[in-house]
RNA sequence: GGGGACGUAGCCCAACGGCAGAGGCAGGGCGCUUAAACCGCCUUCAGUGAGGGUUCGAAUCCCUCCGUCCCCA
């Protein structure tokens, strides 16, 4: 009686063999070739959902294969433990956040395990943790230091109903706290930023060099939006003295200009404002105050784009000397290059929409095709003429632009500049779980670094989390007042605590030395990793998440926290999967529509529901998770079974002797399946590689079965087929090996090699084709040469037919694939 | 509004510019079974969203449109 197939009890043993035998525990001094293998750190949430199923699957897969190819491969696992969802239970239930966040941890844990995750788990990091987060504080003391971190105001989330600051996600679309209800006012705030502006142009220049999907570099390099342009000053009519800095991509439109528009926020628009005008100017502020960034400079939100006051102020066209009107406007930001614009109607469409409200005048000065304004053109971005523009006249766009910057130049009153979108990163957060900031504010000293030697800062235990959402650590006196460091007076400690985006800048660098504790990692270990070879994560971090962790990396290189020879980009290959959909949105447990991986263990196993994510389609595309996915996944579970029973219940006796057609073929078979799955492996295309692998199970099936197969081939067949499994379908393939092979590991082996003689087919069909449709197929060598081809291809009776009359104009000759016939 | 991805059997998906079908799901038939499930074997099903262009040849490359989704504003 042949060994049954118990799913779970299999699994359950494999995986706690794996750890027993640390299979994937890995040290870096490894002589082997080392591969770095990632899958982003996810937030502790409990147990593992089916993302998570996906992400490390191909994860999971990568780590295995690489390893049954001979590399040493670094496959850590962590947790980015420190942020809301915990806190915002701790105020629901009373309970500490790390109690929370422990209890998550070991459940997000336990379920990585059983799903056959292959990890070393001595690395494992949580954000948490006082021996990794006391980093933070170091490097935010260093940064300090060399002037990457700094405070200045800017404008937070504040709820007057909850009396504190709400993060962007706690706004509702309709601008109202998603707790009290309350309308959300910006509050201006001093505030820590890290300079990643300083990097801007390296992070853009670096990621033409990345291995990284398309769209992700075009979101990064848009993200940085450099545009390269000038800032020229416009004097303010009446105000000796006072003038406008504005910043325009379009020097070459001066003349264009009709009038200026101030940001709301612009600190001129109290000094040029007229006492007839104020009242208008002032409402406008207000509502643009209480506006979100999107409805202010949305083009297509109803009007909202229109909204402006005069302030009774004329500034001059330095270019031409005509003076226009000075508006303030909410379409303008002031945090986008200075603040100010000039506008030019005609060239602009948001410009245009204005003028048109304020009946302003709309100068073109580009020509526009011949029949644009017949269809309706307004404002005109595109190339053409200069015209209406004095001496820019006649010149192409780029030129103008060169000339119009030389004359500001000459005149003394603009220059050619660069502006960025990008601005710099605001780390601060009033929240308690989260990495306190490192410094203390003292009367007398102003902001004093907390000492190093006193990191790390911990926040407090006993906390009461009230609803009102205030960090508790704001209202901890035992926390927050504290002793200056410099001239020992009273002082109070920073109480804002470090955004989650800091943890999960450098959590990839600690993976490799995570037992350091007087370095976050030793100069010999990142460079005995880094860069990652393989990162795996969804999309939604394709910006922030890569771009912080893209500068932290240049930022510990440059600090001297890290060594100066080490890669500066720290993923080289990225690789975002596709999510996961359940009735048209996303699979998520704020939407309510989870399927718990636990629900298959039992029936086909982790190995099934990784073979499902694997098998349903490419790795990069989303997924629909419908009422026919369970029907998908049985198939998974028949496969397995048939694997099970070839492995087991195939026995011969076989009489062949390795010489026949047969089994010339189903070694062919076996050999070419190990060349296209080792293909697709390494493009990605794991849902063909199964097929390759159900190909070969259903060919090996037939074989067996006859009674003239050859046992050595039986063997090599279903060996090879278990190998090729193995990164897959780690537990099932493993327990087939062990009860043909007693105390070896199926994970230990070498990937299979193909044999090239076995992929070389002495014939092919050949494809005979007149004008472009097949009429005949034809058996011929593969290396047959043109002429042969051509002569073979003209003997078929259909083109004899075809070409009774006259022979063929011309022939397309791609022997030994086709051939065509053309009259 | 700008940028991008994707549209192939009832469904999920394959197909270096060269025979539209690898694999699976669902459906149908037969076998196994007292019967059913399981299992095994066989099998039906599209001309590639629409239109144009390039080419000897287009699912594949280019353009326009339609639809779905994502990112940015």
């Amino acid at each position: 009686m042949a060994k049954a197939y118990d799913v779970a009890a299999i699994e359950t043993a494999w995986q706690q063999r794996w750890l027993d035998e640390r299979v994937y525990e890995i040290e870096n001094d490894d002589p082997r070739e080392h591969y770095y293998s990632l899958c982003m750190y996810p937030y502790p949430s409990g147990q593992a959902h089916m993302g998570h199923v996906r992400n490390y699957t191909f994860g999971d897969l990568i780590v295995r294969y690489q390893t049954m190819r001979g590399k040493a491969v670094l496959s850590p696992f962590g947790f980015d433990s420190y942020g809301l969802p915990a806190e915002n239970a701790a105020i629901k239930t009373g309970t500490h956040p790390r109690v929370f966040t422990d209890k998550n941890i070991g459940e997000l844990r336990n379920s990585i395990l059983r799903l056959g995750y292959s990890v070393d788990w001595r690395r494992e990091v949580t954000s948490h943790d006082p021996r990794y987060m006391r980093w933070n504080q170091a490097f935010f003391l260093k940064f300090h230091d060399s002037g990457l971190a700094y405070r200045r105001e800017a404008p937070v989330n504040w709820c007057p109903g909850c009396q504190t600051v709400l993060a962007n996600e706690q706004v509702n679309a309709d601008g109202t706290c998603d707790r009290s209800g309350d309308l959300v006012q910006k509050r201006d705030l001093a505030q820590w930023f890290f300079k990643i502006t300083d990097y801007a142009d390296e992070l853009l220049d670096a990621i033409s060099d990345l291995e990284w999907p398309e769209r992700v570099k075009t979101m990064q390099t848009n993200w940085i939006g450099r545009s390269e342009g000038a800032e020229l000053d416009l004097a303010v009519v009446g105000h000796e003295g006072v003038s406008v800095k504005v910043f325009t991509t379009r020097p070459d439109t001066m003349f264009g200009m009709t009038y200026a528009v101030l940001a709301p926020e612009h600190p001129l628009v109290d000094v040029v404002t007229t006492d007839a005008c104020r009242a208008e100017v002032e409402a406008l502020r207000a509502t643009a105050t209480a506006a979100t960034e999107i409805e202010r400079t949305a083009s297509s939100a109803g009007g909202l784009d229109k909204r402006g006051a005069f302030t009774g102020a004329f500034v001059v066209n330095s270019i031409n000397g005509v003076e226009v009107p000075l508006f303030v406007a909410d379409y303008v930001l002031m945090g986008y290059g200075t603040g100010a614009i000039m506008a030019v109607p005609s060239e602009d469409e948001r410009d245009w929409a204005f003028a048109e409200t304020f009946n302003l005048p709309i100068i073109r000065t580009t020509a526009v095709p011949e029949d644009f304004e017949a269809n309706g053109g307004k404002a005109y971005a595109g190339d053409g003429e200069k015209i209406n523009s004095g001496f820019l006249n006649g010149m192409s766009i780029p030129d103008a632009k060169s000339a119009a910057i030389a004359w500001l130049v000459e005149e003394g009153i603009g220059k050619a500049t660069v502006n960025y979108r990008l601005r710099d990163w605001l780390v601060s957060r009033q929240r308690f779980w989260g990495c306190p900031i490192p410094m203390i504010h003292c009367p007398s000293c102003g902001v004093v670094p907390v000492p190093e030697d006193q990191l790390p800062v911990l926040a407090p235990d006993d906390v009461e989390f009230t609803p009102s959402g205030q960090s508790p650590l704001a209202t901890h006196p035992a926390f927050k007042y504290t002793t200056c460091p410099s001239c020992g007076g009273d002082a109070e400690r920073e109480t804002d605590t470090m955004d989650t985006f800091v943890d999960s800048s450098w959590y990839y660098l600690r993976f490799c030395d995570p037992f350091s504790n007087d370095v976050p990692f030793s100069p010999e270990a990142a460079k005995a990793w880094m860069p990652v070879d393989q990162y795996i994560g969804g999309i939604e971090h394709a910006i922030l998440h890569l771009l912080y962790a893209r500068f932290f990396t240049r930022a510990l290189i440059d600090t001297g926290f890290a060594p100066a020879d080490l890669p500066r980009e720290p993923f080289k290959a990225l690789f975002t999967q596709g999510m996961i959909r359940m009735d048209g949105s996303k699979m998520s447990k704020s939407k309510g529509n989870l399927v718990a991986p636990a629900t298959y263990y039992d029936t086909v196993g982790a190995d099934g529901l990784r073979l499902f994510h694997l098998f349903v389609g490419p790795p990069a595309d989303d997924i629909d998770w419908t009422e026919q996915t369970d029907s998908v996944i049985d198939g998974m579970g028949r496969f397995l079974g048939r694997l099970w029973r070839l492995c087991t219940e195939v026995d011969g006796p076989f009489s062949g002797s390795g010489e026949s057609d047969a089994d010339l073929a189903i070694r062919r078979k076996i050999h070419g399946t190990i060349d296209q799955v080792t293909t697709d492996f390494d493009r990605w295309s794991y849902n063909t590689a199964v097929a390759r692998c159900m190909e070969l199970l259903n060919d090996l099936s037939t074989y067996a079965r006859s009674s003239e197969a050859t046992a050595q081939i039986v063997t090599e067949g279903q060996e090879t087929l278990l190998k090729l499994l193995a990164p897959m379908t780690p537990h099932v393939t493993a327990e087939l090996w062990e009860l043909r092979h007693p105390g070896q590991l199926l994970h230990r082996e070498s990937w299979p090699m193909a044999d090239p003689a076995l992929l070389v087919q002495a014939a092919t069909t050949m494809v005979v084709q007149v004008v472009g449709k097949v009429v005949d197929r034809i058996e011929v060598p593969v290396d047959v040469d043109e002429s042969t081809a051509e002569a073979l291809a003209l003997a078929s009776p259909k083109v004899a037919a075809a070409f009774a009359d006259a022979p063929p104009s011309r022939v397309v000759n791609r022997a030994p694939r086709l051939i065509n016939f053309l009259r």
